[in-house]
DNA sequence: GTCTATAGGAGGATAGAC
DNA sequence: GTCTATCCTCCTATAGAC
């Protein structure tokens, strides 16, 4: 074996490391939540002790970080990019929900733990960045919601703070339906479709935002994405 | 001063310190959550020391459960009473809204502790009774829904488990406007006005539920409760 | 009803052996 | 890269004086 095959072996069993004691962290905060959860019973879920957690991390908030971290920016990326399309606003809307919930259901701690913690990332300066990509998001679909209005899609007198603040809302909130109080792992999202749940929301959004003259339309699909 | 009235006031004297100090325990719940919060933090809020809390609660728990549990109770008796109301379900829909709003904006510290530690109280066992009612309230509101789609103001197809999660959770996640990440004390709450807001998602609501044919309804307004 | 004082434990994090 | 061992701080809660 060469050298080189080495050692990118040989980091990737670091990163594995790694990669586990992030899920186990990922989970007890999005379970249990931030502040309740202890380097101790990080460092038993991944059978190791607390000590050794410091090899591969500094601090337990840098686990926290990177714990949404990704999903953050990924979030921030993919609005803009949906935003960006070539299409109508209501098309752009139905997309941005239907990938907002797929990113939830595939990512469903990270987003437990954003909303959980928002408080925490937005008192500590460390986290600022990620407040800026969360506002940034929010900015890529109130741009969707101005076009429709524009474009005649979406009613002229909406209030784009009050409306999208509502929409993320209600779907980033979602993210609490990981594990219920008996155990049971994920209550709706499980019981629901992925497409269940994006025909539900994106039916009710449009309902709510869609011009008078159009409320008849049917709902388009969602683009897909490259 | 005769004995009787000088016991009284001596009640309410000790009442009034008890209630000093859980206001100080909501305001610290609310902004930087339970596990966050220590008692010697409260005691400093009302100037005595840690170990005098002791004299007037068992434990910090009980601290929580006190500074939520009168909002949880009415929010339930609220809500049945409302749905009990001799009229239309849009009518009472609204309501449901408006009252919902101004108890958010009248309470809002103890609004965002219930929707923060709602993980905490559904793990408890000494908080299941405020589980229980807040089960109790969502199927108040749920069977609102179903009257409008039985009599026809509500369009059939409707899920009413979703949709009334999805109401439910866009109303009590507003009670994160409490204090943003530069001190300013209410953000929109602050900014908007109750029968703004009322009015914003009385819209959003009844637009989404409506049935086809009812879409270019006004919105009728809340009934005012005795 | 608040104080002083402290018990008794758990928290995050570190140093150095292996 | 994990272990042993431990630091030191902070926590909730208690006991008893005033």
């Amino acid at each position: 074996m060469q050298l080189a095959t080495r050692l990118v072996s040989a980091r990737k069993k670091k990163e594995d490391r790694r990669q586990a004691i992030l899920e186990a962290a990922a989970r007890r905060f999005a379970e249990f939540g931030f502040e309740a959860t202890t380097v101790r019973q990080i460092a038993d879920d991944v059978n190791i002790l607390s000590g050794s957690l410091y090899h591969h991390f500094a601090t337990k908030e840098e686990m926290l970080g990177e714990a949404v971290r990704d999903a953050v920016l990924d979030q921030r990326e993919r609005a803009q990019c949906i935003a960006a399309l070539p299409c109508d606003a209501e098309t752009k809307l139905v997309t941005l929900i239907r990938e907002e919930l797929a990113a939830l259901a595939g990512r469903i701690e990270a987003y437990a733990i954003i909303f959980n913690e928002r408080k925490l990332f937005r008192r500590n300066p460390d986290f600022l960045y990620l407040m800026k990509a969360r506002k940034e998001t929010f900015e890529a679909w109130r741009s969707v919601l101005e076009q429709g209005v524009l474009e005649g899609q979406f009613h002229a007198r909406i209030d784009s703070y009050l409306t999208i603040s509502a929409i993320m809302r209600m779907l980033n909130s979602g993210a609490d339906w990981y594990r219920h109080e008996d155990g049971s792992p994920l209550d709706a999202l499980a019981e629901y479709s992925l497409e269940a749940l994006t025909e539900f929301y994106a039916g009710f959004v449009l309902r709510s935002v869609r011009s008078a003259e159009r409320a008849a339309q049917p709902v388009p699909a969602a683009a897909e994405l490259a």
